[in-house]
DNA sequence: CGGATTTGACCCGCGC
DNA sequence: GCGCGGGTCAAATCCG
């Protein structure tokens, strides 16, 4: 596991959990069995929340007559009973409550007297039990980051349904604006062009593929006019499909076979991979050498959207002193080089969570303050995700789609609050969204650091302070993130309220629902997972969530505690020693 | 031994 | 045209 989370459960947070002391769990020293349960008894173990625990001392020990021993709260006092039953065993006598503390003061002692032995025993028990504790240590820790996600997936699906509607009005209100501009020649034909557009406005948001992207050209053209020059990749989605990686045979790795036909993109022999895309979906990454492929088939329209769409960067500025945060996905390095300006390696990532991922980022530390962490995420999954991993991958979405749907045509785009993908952040971060413009890529910043205002490079971009306690989302979807939502959105929902979160996704406007979902998870889920002041918030939230009735142990995909791969980005050695494709910690 | 990482080389776009 | 810098490749190496 690594240090990704940078939200630590250490022995001593155990005293958060605990309804009781850990000190109470050594009154069943005496027993020198080995079947004891942890210390959680093997259930979740949360503040307010009664478990069936099996602490302590074997059932066999328990099987008489149990006692039943329970506080006035009618919670099972579980060391109690063992060690009133052992007692009870050797002396025959029956207590009362009120000699119950007495009792358990006086236990070791007794036991003391009439087994030395027993304390050897006792000590190696007590190792065992820390073992025990630790592996609990660790399976908690692997639930927090399962509920931090949770939690705001949950918190975001009640905002992203506000949004929802507001967005819809907004969509009625402008198509009543244009409807009135249009003269009555044109009358009926700009009706029929406004149904299109009323029926496109929402599909810019739905579907980021080509086709809804054609439609909308000449809205990003501003935004994609560089990405249309220099990669007007004229592979078309289909065939971005079917192209893929060969040089990656020996790994098998995200990018399939070769596709033989492409071949003949070998440069001296070599270097093919780069010029192929990999992606199956709509909006996966598109490489910047693609101009030398087939360029016979395609559109401009669709070039200029899978340039866009692979150009669109999210950045994310997180103080953590792991060496790369953790974001739910599986990566694989690629690459590492010395950027210029920055003493720190940049490391450079690829998705491995599915075949053809066109997912990639970057990973390096920041110059000024190197417990900056900067990943950069470029392209779409196209993939289901986890909703741990639905975080900083929809958010790449997000800012994609962002571009896409014509915000980034102008500064005035950039700034509107309707189109921001600023929105997306939740109020509890200390975040700023900053767009550049100047870059070679369109990129969206997120400064999740505790300083908002100092990062940045000398660009001109756009600050934006994210206005407080809005919890209003961007509508800003891809066809990835519909393919996401579909599946984490879902799950996200049904593993934090049960069944009737699944009623209601039956009853959501299938892809505009999920998709916002889906998208204000992921905005949220980026800002909060590298907000270590998050950690008090998360407390409340799982005991809520899990106190809810709804545990939500039993979906493995979901643990993202140890998601990523490691990267020494500023060590320069790049050890990565700790990493090994822990995407999905397979327990 | 298979998969992941390392790292030097290569390619490309861009600015001069 | 050349050099620089970013990005990627892929053989070598490491590691479990």
């Amino acid at each position: 596991m690594d240090k990704g989370w940078g939200l630590t459960l250490d022995s001593e947070s155990f005293g958060f959990f605990l309804n009781k002391p850990p000190a109470a769990v050594k009154l069943d020293h005496h027993q020198n069995n080995s079947k004891r349960s942890n210390f959680f008894g093997g259930e979740r173990m949360f503040p307010g929340i009664e478990f069936p625990v099996k602490l302590g001392g074997r059932e066999d020990q328990l099987a008489a007559p149990q006692p039943s021993i329970h506080d006035n709260n009618n919670r099972v006092v579980v060391d109690e009973v063992d060690f009133f039953s052992d007692r009870k065993n050797k002396h025959n006598t029956t207590t009362t409550d009120d000699d119950h503390q007495d009792m358990k003061s006086n236990g070791t002692i007794s036991v003391k007297k009439e087994n030395w032995t027993g304390l050897d025993v006792n000590l190696a028990q007590l190792q065992v039990e820390l073992q025990r504790m630790n592996s609990e240590n660790l399976r908690l820790k692997e639930m927090l980051g399962q509920v931090t996600n949770n939690y705001s997936a949950l918190q975001m699906h009640v905002a992203a349904v506000m949004q929802q509607q507001q967005q819809q009005q907004q969509n009625h209100t402008a198509a009543a604006d244009q409807s009135s501009q249009l003269n009555h020649d044109q009358n009926v034909e700009a009706k029929s062009d406004q149904e299109k557009k009323q029926g496109l406005v929402p599909r810019q948001f739905l579907n980021l593929g080509p086709r809804a992207t054609a439609e909308t050209d000449d809205q990003v053209s501003n935004s994609s006019s560089e990405a249309r020059t220099r990669s007007a990749s004229p592979q078309n989605i289909n065939e971005a499909a079917s192209s893929k990686d060969h040089h990656l045979k020996k790994n098998d790795h995200p990018i399939g076979p070769l596709d033989p036909e492409n071949s003949n993109n070998f440069r001296d022999g070599k270097r093919v991979g780069r010029e192929e895309s990999p992606e199956s979906e709509s909006q996966g990454w598109v490489p910047n050498k693609a101009p030398k492929l087939n360029s016979a088939t395609n559109k401009p329209i669709d070039q200029s959207t899978e340039a866009t769409m692979r150009k669109a960067r999210v950045s994310v500025r997180a103080r953590s002193e792991a060496p790369m945060i953790t974001d739910g996905c599986q990566w694989r390095k690629y690459g590492q080089k010395m950027a210029k300006g920055n003493p720190c390696p940049r490391a450079y990532y690829r998705c491995t969570m599915a075949v053809g991922c066109p997912v990639r980022k970057q990973v390096q530390r920041c110059a000024e303050d190197r417990t900056i962490l900067i990943t950069t995420y470029e392209g779409n999954h196209n993939h289901p995700l986890p909703p741990a991993a639905m975080a900083m991958a929809s958010t790449t979405t997000a800012a994609a789609s962002m571009l896409l749907s014509g915000s980034m045509s102008s500064a005035d785009g950039i700034m509107n609050p309707n189109n921001l993908l600023a929105r997306a952040i939740l109020p509890c971060s200390s975040s700023v969204a900053t767009i550049s413009a100047s870059a070679p890529f369109p990129t969206v910043t997120l400064d999740l650091t505790t300083t908002p205002l100092q990062f940045q490079r000398p660009q001109s971009q756009f600050q934006v302070p994210f206005p407080g306690q809005q919890p209003q989302l961007p509508q800003v979807f891809g066809q990835a993130l519909y393919n996401q939502s579909k599946f984490s959105g879902l799950q996200l929902s049904q593993d934090l309220m049960g069944s009737n979160s699944q009623q209601q996704q039956q009853h959501l406007p299938h892809q505009t629902q999920s998709a916002s979902f889906a998208d204000t998870v992921s905005a949220a889920t980026a800002a909060i997972t590298a907000d270590p002041t998050f950690t008090a918030a998360l407390a409340a939230a799982i005991t809520s969530i899990i106190g809810g009735g709804h545990p939500n142990n039993n979906n493995n995909n979901n643990n993202n505690s140890a998601s990523t791969t490691s990267n020494n980005s500023n060590g320069g050695n790049n050890n990565n020693s700790n990493s090994k494709m822990s995407g999905f910690p397979g327990h």
